[in-house]
DNA sequence: TGTATTATATTGGATGTCCGATATATATAA
DNA sequence: TTATATATATCGGACATCCAATATAATACA
């Protein structure tokens, strides 16, 4: 288990659930994602870790894409949004309590 | 990235997080702990699961143990108790808006 | 005493997430 | 046209989480 000074807990595999929660609010290209990633867990992913994702989600059916110059905007599918739907509740039930 | 029948998200790496949260509500045993993860989260984690994540908070110095017959009480330790307060913090700014 | 049940413990490995390094493409500016 | 900045893309591997298998210890009961 990963504990540093004081902390803990990596929260790893989050990170899909996150970016199909930010593109529910509003369709966003990769750096915008990217950076609001940032600003909520203080570390921005790298391009090495978004990329990758988008990928991920993309090729599970969860996200369309439109490609305007050399930005993509993504946003959720009807099937992403539906994914996004299950996962929400299963985080919501697990992690009740937890904010409050 | 994991998906499966219009699922994702493995939410790997919250359970560390889930049991120090799980034990600063009360006091809890390996057992007692398992049961509760199960009804959240809809699966019960094995042995193998639960007491080495046990046993790596508990070498963070994250836990303090009583032992009685063959149970063994966890409960968080001021350090651990600390370490949740800033999990939650992040935790918190890092979701903030999904649960509403 | 023997059997079953419950709680705890360990370890080896399978698995998946994530990142550093690197590359390509587009746009902007000097 | 060259240089710079921005956005996207891929790959290889480091790393941690988690679990199946297995073992030990304590309790209950017949």
């Amino acid at each position: 288990m990963q504990g540093v000074d004081g902390e803990c807990c990596d929260m790893r595999g989050l990170l899909g659930f996150l970016i199909l929660f930010l593109l529910s609010k509003k369709p966003m290209h990769g750096q915008e994602i990217a950076s609001e990633l940032a600003k909520r867990r203080g570390d921005k992913p790298s391009p090495g870790t978004i990329y990758p994702a988008l990928r991920s989600l993309k090729d599970l059916g969860f996200l369309s894409e439109e490609k305007e110059g050399k930005t993509i905007t993504y946003r959720l599918s009807a099937k992403g949004e539906k994914a996004f739907e299950i996962a929400k509740k299963r985080f919501t039930k697990t992690f009740l309590g937890v904010l409050t």
